[in-house]
DNA sequence: TGCACAGCCTGACGCTGCGTCAGGGTCAAG
DNA sequence: CTTGACCCTGACGCAGCGTCAGGCTGTGCA
């Protein structure tokens, strides 16, 4: 794809394209012969995580320096991206929330003290403070040690991790076929266990969002089709399954 | 207060505040004979919002002009203020399950394709967008209209807004004293109206986020106490009522 | 075959929103 | 009356692009 072409669909300018290649945070894998830039399916997968990062607040040279460590494979970008995003809804919800008091407060004829206002975003330093935080933490021990093991997945567990998956599929596929409905105790405590298998391995899912993806098993095709190739009908019952666990549990 | 508390306060640097007073946006209201900055309440007041609109990625130079224009009223910059940033919310929700689908993909050995990955954030200009559209329906008449009709409250119908406020407080305190329970359907209805007054006046307020301002009643004490002086025991008969009628809603 | 027009290239300068010294007064405590 | 924390005003620097300028490329159509 040419510049224009990928600008477009990143939602950014050409000229910003420019600039990640010649600080080296994104260049092309290749160039015509008249030296348009043509960027491959790669780069874009580098240009989404770039963006990622650069949405999060952090500096372009740090957003480098993560993409290039050789000691981080993908997933753990996926869990890092998907911890600060959670920490930035919390800090909006408070935010919204913060407003909303003050709606009140004037309404009722309350004012509020400005340490209340300001306590919203009293010490975060905007976004800033998100890449920080993990700065600090890749300081210490404790941090770089669960890093190395999380990284170490895709060594060695990867395959462990791939088994557990397939191996409860195989089960949810033979219950759907011995009659087991989705919304009994039975089906429930599978989903259950596929939620904590996401838990164990890749992030803090409570059951609500565990419920959204269930929904998306049965609306994106590909996963439907995934699961359909275990057993026919068995995205829909995963996801019947996975919702009625949710609502027990909430 | 001086530089360094107020900066200490509102969790900027000293540098920021002196940024602020050269450029004119926030210019303190009074200095000593030695020259230094003193900031009085109003001068926090104005911070806050300035702090507000710069998180929501607005320009400073646009954030005077919106403060500076004299017919805008506070109301009418909270209004605005909680529209945007209910925007980011769910923008941000977004992109927390864009994260998660993609955690999915992989766990299943699916891959996205790149126009799945960039719609989160393609088109949207980062945190520019929402200060654009700003002034882009700035310049509609329609807007305009609604804006001057807004800001035109806090002269004439400001009184009446809160008449109403303090009718349906009246009523609410008549009904505790007659012994209708909160939660009945008289109780839920007037909770309902209360529900109702808010949206009409001041923004969209969904069941879920009237019970969270029901909440604060019984927790912000002075929320309370303005209760309290109505009837004895109303704060928390309120806060019941719009807990039941959320209930009932959801 | 030629040309018009969109798209690409490389400098180079400008702008915002501060961070970061430098060099020098101020004030409250001890 | 001194010490250390705090304040002042320049002045320069830096990230992350926006925005020309000046020139080559590629293609659809006459």
């Amino acid at each position: 794809m040419n510049v224009g072409e990928v600008a477009a669909l990143a939602g950014v300018t050409v000229r910003t394209l420019h600039h990640y290649d010649r600080i080296g945070l994104l260049s092309p894998s290749g160039r015509t012969a008249a030296g348009y830039r043509r960027y491959s399916a790669a780069d874009l997968d580098r240009l989404h995580q770039v963006l990622l990062y650069r949405e999060l607040g952090f500096p372009l040279e740090e957003v480098a320096t993560l993409l290039d460590d050789p000691s981080a494979d993908p997933a753990e970008h996926l869990r890092r991206q998907h911890r600060l995003l959670r920490d930035r809804l919390e800090r909006t919800r408070a935010m919204v929330a913060a407003v909303e008091k003050e709606m009140e407060a004037r309404q009722m004829g309350i004012s509020l003290t400005p340490q209340e206002r300001f306590e919203v975003f009293g010490e975060h330093d905007p976004e800033r403070y998100e890449a920080e935080v993990q700065e600090r933490w890749g300081d210490t021990d404790a941090y770089r040690e669960s890093s190395r093991r999380a990284a170490a997945y895709s060594k060695e567990d990867w395959v462990r991790i791939k088994g557990e998956g397939e191996d409860l599929t195989r089960r949810m596929a033979e219950a759907l076929r011995a009659g087991v409905a989705p919304d009994s105790a039975q089906g429930m405590d599978l989903a259950e266990e596929a939620r904590q298998q996401i838990c164990r391995w890749f992030y803090d899912c409570p059951p609500q969002v565990h419920a959204a993806l269930g929904r998306m098993y049965v609306e994106d095709e590909r996963f439907t089709a995934t699961y359909e190739k275990a057993a026919p009908g068995l995205a829909q019952w995963v996801s019947t399954a996975v919702q009625a666990n949710a609502a027990r549990q909430g």
